[in-house]
DNA sequence: TAGAGCCTGGACAACGTTGTCATATGCGAG
DNA sequence: CTCGCATATGACAACGTTGTCCAGGCTCTA
């Protein structure tokens, strides 16, 4: 390579600093940093000189050096499992119009429902110095950020709860949100009621278990191990499972399904029945109400709950909030239909 | 406040740095360094001893000043319109499978289709230096960014060009699909035929009804202004935007509908009409087959798009890429059934 | 045993910014 | 006319990391 063409290019690509922006504007470097930062005790002249420098080179302050001078980033993660979940995308816009109202951003990432990536993702965050956390948890043990909130990086959990530390944490009422909706079945006469759901390690999962069950002994309704299948969302497990419970022995007349994933499958699935078969889903969807029959779904505010838990983060960043908590909202129910309809037998 | 109880806490809450590691470890700065990075040259017997000073203090390396270092941030931005639009949840996670097979962490944020709030997005992920920019944009000016660009940015735009300046941009054949989609509905019979479609400043709007109209052209149908009908799409306009064009004094006998927002509301107003009204709309989404009947529809494929975009981006910074380059994916028709039904007037 | 060469480890500057502090300038009061 | 004060400006260190370079100790060979 020949020595004439090398480039003087610096490691952002020829970027001006605020020390070419002095230069160029015969100031000190000092008072650049206080023009961009609006800082008094700059003259309108030198303020103007400065700004067209500024405008020349086309300088923008570098936020690395920044925080690593302020210790503040103004930014916050968020770690869910996964952005192209429908459930996710209001409740990671909710995350970020607060993040906005207070001069933060938004860096996300998904942990495909995966305990390692989870951690990877968090330590990655933190190591940016993000000024805090949302963390939809898919692991159970998070031992792994006691040292970086001792650190004073916020953290709430959301959805599910943390493990093995005591973090603030919003949640919907999974328990209570079952209950009804099981409940709601069985005041329309059913008996054999089915429970599709997650896998069991999730928090939702095992929590809309527990009300599906305590609704059935409410009732008096022995419920029989054929009725419940929990396991990975997969449309091809739901499938069968829910094929399993519509044919055997004791067949059941109504499903529960435990979340939004679920309910659409089995929603495919009865379509094909030739008996009516009742429906309740965990989690709203949208055109639920325009299927035949509408379906009746136990609601939660996706949008709530990553409101709630921003607002949390800001307020323990304020040093607003001292003590951990642990936040359930409620669930709505919406009838629409599939779960009024009588049993058939 | 007493002076007693003054915290000696730093800017981070006290978090140890590697002169600290350093020092507990009892060996030199740089060689922390050495082991956070796995450089070679460091005994197995300092090794481990730094790695114990390392986890006993809860080290984290930071990023900040490494970044500030090293210039790279391994992070790219995605700005987009609005995370809870269903149709950016599988973009945004295309883009950051891929960020993350290189390395990179994702920041997003919506610009809820404000051309000002794009351009303050933008900029703060700049002053982020993050190293590359997935945009889909608002606005339609976008010289402001070519400061960012010469300086190194790698930048790729998405679902709609790029104004003013000369970039990457990935697209969906829009103005093809729509034609496509027309041209089915005049194949069924239809010769009045709605349009409802986006705010017209929206490039894919404009190029869907530009599909439109070439289409109703190639048949030799001659088209009037009431069936045309662009705008935001907030259900209430859209809403009688249909109505309308269903009870002009040529009432249309079929909808082609230019997104998937659109396509929804419209099916809402179409189960209200006794007249069975064909309708094709632009954009696939979730239950479209569930419906009555089906939804036909000219599918994107949304994550193929994130994918393609931030391939190329990752391919201007290795230096593969040079020229900016337009690329169109191709759409798909999906029959369902919708779009099949005849005339009925 | 002495010299060459290698390997390990550390001192130091630099990245671009901001906080602290000192200096220069101008102005009014005594 | 001089002193004091307020205001505008700049020099310098520091943030925590990494790249460069040098020193010291070791092994190996002649």
């Amino acid at each position: 390579m020949p020595e004439t063409a090398r480039r003087p290019e610096n490691r952002y690509g020829n970027r001006p600093t605020m020390k070419d922006v002095a230069a160029r504007a015969g100031v000190g470097l000092k008072t650049v940093s206080r023009v961009v930062n609006g800082e008094p005790g700059v003259t309108p002249d030198t303020e103007r000189r400065v700004q067209e420098a500024i405008d020349a080179l086309g300088f923008r302050r570098n936020d690395s050096a920044r925080v690593l001078r302020k210790g503040r980033t103004a930014s916050i993660g968020l770690v869910l499992e996964d952005l192209a979940d429908p459930f996710y995308g209001p409740l990671s816009r909710a995350v970020e119009e607060v993040a906005r109202a207070h001069g933060a951003l938004l860096i996300n990432g998904s942990s495909a429902e995966d305990p390692d990536r989870e951690q990877e993702l968090v330590l990655a965050l933190c190591a940016r110095r993000v000024d805090g956390l949302v963390v939809i948890p898919a692991g159970d043990d998070h031992r792994y950020l006691e040292p970086e909130i001792k650190a004073g990086v916020a953290t709430v959990f959301v959805d599910r709860p943390a493990g093995q530390i005591d973090a603030d944490v919003v949640l919907s009422d999974s328990y209570g949100g079952a209950h009804e909706g099981v409940t709601h079945l069985i005041s329309h006469g059913h008996r054999r009621i089915g429970f599709i759901g997650d896998m069991p390690r999730i928090h939702t999962a095992a929590e809309r278990l527990r009300g599906y069950r305590a609704a059935m002994e409410d009732a008096g309704i022995a419920v029989e191990d054929s009725w419940m299948s929990l396991g990975v969302t997969d449309p091809v497990r739901v499938r069968r499972a829910a094929e399993e419970m519509l044919s055997g022995p004791s067949p059941v007349t109504a499903i529960f399904a435990g979340n939004n994933r679920v309910t659409v499958t089995v929603v495919r699935v009865l379509a094909e029945q030739s008996r009516r078969i009742a429906l309740v889903g965990f989690d709203d969807f949208e055109l639920a109400d325009l299927l035949q029959p509408g379906v009746t779904v136990v609601a939660q505010d996706a949008a709530a709950l990553g409101r709630t838990a921003a607002d949390r983060l800001f307020r323990q960043l304020d040093g607003t909030l001292i003590a951990p908590e642990r936040i359930e909202l409620p669930t709505r129910l919406i009838t629409r239909g599939s779960g009024e309809l009588p049993p058939s037998d």
